[in-house]
DNA sequence: CGTCTGGTTGATACGACTCAAATTTGGTGG
DNA sequence: CCACCAAATTTGAGTCGTATCAACCAGACG
């Protein structure tokens, strides 16, 4: 059980100094309350009081919100290693839901776990201060995304993000990676239509800068994606303040 | 000297039951170490290490992000009361840049009195979470006014935001309040162009929504300026988890 | 006064949306 | 293994929201 969650230490190994300790404590308390969520099942939904912290072990996850004419946002993706906000209980509700895109796997945690941990071992507790920041960078990068990037932009920009941080978590190689999002969800994220999300990466296969298809991404050429999207991955904060 | 940041105290206790004592620490903390800055005047630059915590006391702040061509997105606006995040040392570098909108007092603080702070307070940690939570849910709902919301939907709901944050720290009062935001600037927070903002104020006006010159807002019916955005305080998180 | 910044107006262009249908893909059961 | 169905992708034509460009105007200020 012990690597039950190699992306979340990997992760965020890379930014706290985690002991051997803190990496069994960990992920020890995480895989003992692992569950695996279908396809589309909601994880945690948006207006409910938040009880439990949700990390990812598998599987992708998308974080949405929604609008009350039923327009809906996808504000983040979560890959495996993400950890949704850890002090989320400070808050009367949820701002947003989770829900699975594939199969996942998904450990929930409860406020006091939170707290036993980080007061336990401060690396730790760094180490979650840190995601929450990381989160909310992010955030500002795809608000930034949205505001003044175009079609072609943002879609160079999002798949340069993801396939970025599917690399950290050694879920990339050789430029490949899995990518079971629907053009629709893309369309959500970007706040462009399927049909426009469409015509845009048929503009990038054209100019031979991806393939995408059966769920596989292939980046033929990361810096001039990273080109077209205007992309810069210090947004993504990988080496902490080191 | 004692209520020199009657703003962020009032907010801070109306979801983190500080004692006197706290608000008394926090209020010297920050006065001491209070400037003011000049409108256009840079206080933070995207890019390098940050070194110091913010928090505005008085006057407006914006939180900008620049991609390489010059274009620029407003992430957020900062408001007395404001406090940029308390974790930021744990990152390499800024990922966004903090302005003066206006003059603005800003209390600049170092990793250790924010430490000595939360250390010596466990009801002043926990309102600085909060804060980081409440700043988090703010961008998320800008991500979905930015995605999802046209530019009538998106003026509406941001000036209700603004509204709303203001009124919450007494700056606001029978649906008036100071608004020293230009077009200009409206336009970059908004993605929208500047004359396409200006269409759509002036259809607010029309709409008899909203008054809006000299600096200064008048909200006419907070209803259905609310409506018009498809505005829900709720994300606020103006009361914390009670 | 002239200059500057911010706001307003009009004409035109274009990126993204809408709607509708065709096609492909993946899954399911006979 | 094929027939079927639903979901996802693709295509085309027409429209609309927002951008662009270029003036013009008003007040602030030195």
């Amino acid at each position: 059980m012990e690597h039950s969650d190699p992306a979340l230490t990997w992760r965020l190994s890379r930014i706290a100094e985690l002991t051997p300790e803190d990496r069994r404590n960990l992920s020890d308390t995480l895989s003992r309350s692992a569950r695996w969520f279908q396809p589309r099942q909601e994880i945690m939904s948006e207006g409910d009081k938040p009880r439990l912290v949700h990390a990812v072990l598998d599987g992708w996850v998308i974080s949405t919100k929604q609008l009350v004419d039923g327009r809906r946002q996808i504000v983040n993706f979560l890959l495996p290693g993400d950890l949704c906000s850890t002090n989320i209980f400070l808050l009367r509700t949820a701002d947003h839901g989770l829900s699975a895109l594939t199969r996942a796997r998904i450990a929930s945690i409860a406020a006091a776990e939170v707290e036993a941990m980080t007061a336990g071992s401060p690396r730790i507790a760094q180490a979650f201060c840190w995601n929450e920041l990381s989160v909310a960078s992010i955030q500002r990068e795809w608000m930034t995304s949205l505001g003044q990037r175009n079609a072609y932009e943002r879609i160079s920009h999002l798949l340069c993000e993801l396939f970025t941080r599917l690399d950290v978590v050694g879920m990339a190689s050789h430029g490949k990676c899995a990518f079971p999002v629907t053009q629709h969800d893309l369309a959500d994220a970007t706040g462009l239509t399927p049909v426009h999300v469409n015509r845009a990466i048929q503009q990038l296969r054209q100019d031979g800068l991806i393939s995408l298809h059966d769920k596989r991404l292939v980046v033929h050429d990361l810096e001039q994606l990273a080109n077209a999207g205007l992309f810069n991955p210090a947004y993504l904060h990988l080496h902490g303040s080191r």
